[in-house]
DNA sequence: CACCCCCTTTCCGTTAAGCGGAAGACGCCG
DNA sequence: CGGCGTCTTCCGCTTAACGGAAAGGGGGTG
């Protein structure tokens, strides 16, 4: 209808169907979905009758379709979270358990970072970032920490596009520019909270060729010195860079964790 | 070719393409795809192009297919999953920073459990169950938490079906159907590891109509008294639960969380 | 109770979207 | 160089997907 949309595939017309969930909109109608959607109402229902046939949908109580166990066993496979994921997290849980601070993994996505893992205490203050968000880079330490050990040309895309949207103050590209420099220097990025008072501290966790695929970060309250932290934080990505590169992380399938034994028990 | 299966439709084949992967299996070649799923190669060839295009599959270096960060950000919205991990997971890192014991989180699906979360030390011996694995209900101390909660028909139904697979020892219907009984005498599980001298134990979360929709373990060394770590994970269990019915996690999308600022940094 | 509104589901004729065989292009190894 | 295993492109055929129209629910309201 609106206009004579992009694809018109089925698999384009499924992409725009699962888009229509989102962490805010986890749960729709079916004419909810068609609306969302722009699909006619009709193509929606079939395609989502067969979605739920297939698992990758599910439905709740009454009438409320939502994303499937189906899908997210699928999604777990994705090399670049879950591989990263499954390497970092013993080494996140030991910084969180003996600091106390919320820890942060995140991945690089164009000009995006997508968080991948978040430790944090339960409560209010606590609820950002939420896994699978996506935050612009030089508004987290992660994406600073990530941007400032890219290629510089990657960095000079990024502050180009910063410039055309005319940042000021933090998002100001000369700002930006000096962060990553500073960065660079230290081995780790410091950023400033915009709406609480605390600092994210990251460090980078690199690819066999030097570049970087992903970032950890802490942080701590404002007021605390940073250079214990952003060492601690930088060791730990040491760590699981190392220990990623032993496994061979998002190259080939490699031999790395070998079999699984059929049924072990808890 | 093959037979004629069961689905012939987009959405069909889809799923066959994306059953292609799994935890031992996360890279393919074009090919390998085609010949693994049955599809056709030019078809293969078809959809995989536009799943990369839509970023629902990715290709690493060298011609190499897997599942993409977009099917992982799908993935994440599933409630039954996400929505039940975001909220138990801060209280299995309290357990598992006082502990120092590996902590699970399961989900029920048919006559398996699923391993949604799970915190554990890095290092050997420590490897299994993996995100996203399938047990059956009785090898999991999870597992049998889960079980022993459930309807009397539904718990029938399980012993019926492992008396058809005839299985002796812990699989024998008659020594699962005790551990049932004396899982609800204790409120919680005691499950011995299979394959390492460990002991599971765990506890049930429940919905609002007091059927078990999760259920965590701890998994302690064998010879160590259980009791006191069953009623930690029996309370840590009815905290999860508490918070989750409080969020009204799985049931309609609810006013919890409210709305999320756009940028807040770290 | 009868009405209406909004949602879901079914039916069915039309059409173009998806299909897949065949052949071309590339790279690799013997 | 020729054979083999990839990935890619082409194109005519057909079937599977499409979506308008209309029929089944509920569940509120006047």
């Amino acid at each position: 209808m609106t206009r004579v949309e992009a694809h018109r595939s089925v698999l384009g017309r499924l992409h725009r169907l699962l888009s229509a969930f989102d962490h805010e909109h986890t749960h729709h109608s079916l004419s909810d979905l068609s609306r969302r959607t722009g699909l006619p109402l009709t193509t929606t229902h079939r395609m989502v009758g067969e979605l739920l046939s297939l698992g990758m949908l599910d439905r709740t109580d009454e009438d409320q379709l939502c994303i499937g166990v189906d899908l997210w066993n699928f999604g777990l496979l994705a090399p670049k979270t879950h591989g990263l994921q499954r390497v970092a997290l013993p080494f996140m849980q030991d910084l969180y358990s003996t600091t106390g601070f919320p820890i942060h993994l995140g991945i690089p996505d164009a000009q995006q970072i997508t968080t991948v893992e978040s430790l944090r205490p339960h409560g209010p203050g606590h609820e950002r970032p939420r896994i699978g968000q996506r935050d612009p880079y030089h508004v987290v330490a992660v994406g600073v920490a990530l941007l400032a050990f890219q290629p510089a040309a990657a960095q000079q895309r990024y502050l180009s596009w910063l410039e055309d949207r005319g940042g000021t103050g933090p998002d100001d590209p000369a700002t930006v520019r000096a962060a990553l420099a500073q960065t660079r220097a230290a081995g780790f990025s410091v950023n400033n909270n915009r709406t609480f008072p605390r600092v994210g501290i990251g460090a980078p966790i690199l690819d066999h060729t030097g570049l970087p695929v992903a970032a950890i970060s802490i942080v701590v309250p404002e007021g605390t010195t940073n250079t214990p932290y952003g060492l601690l934080v930088r060791s730990t990505a040491r760590s699981i860079q190392r220990t990623a590169l032993e496994q061979r992380i998002d190259v080939h399938p490699g031999p790395g964790s070998g079999r699984t034994h059929p049924s072990e028990g808890d």
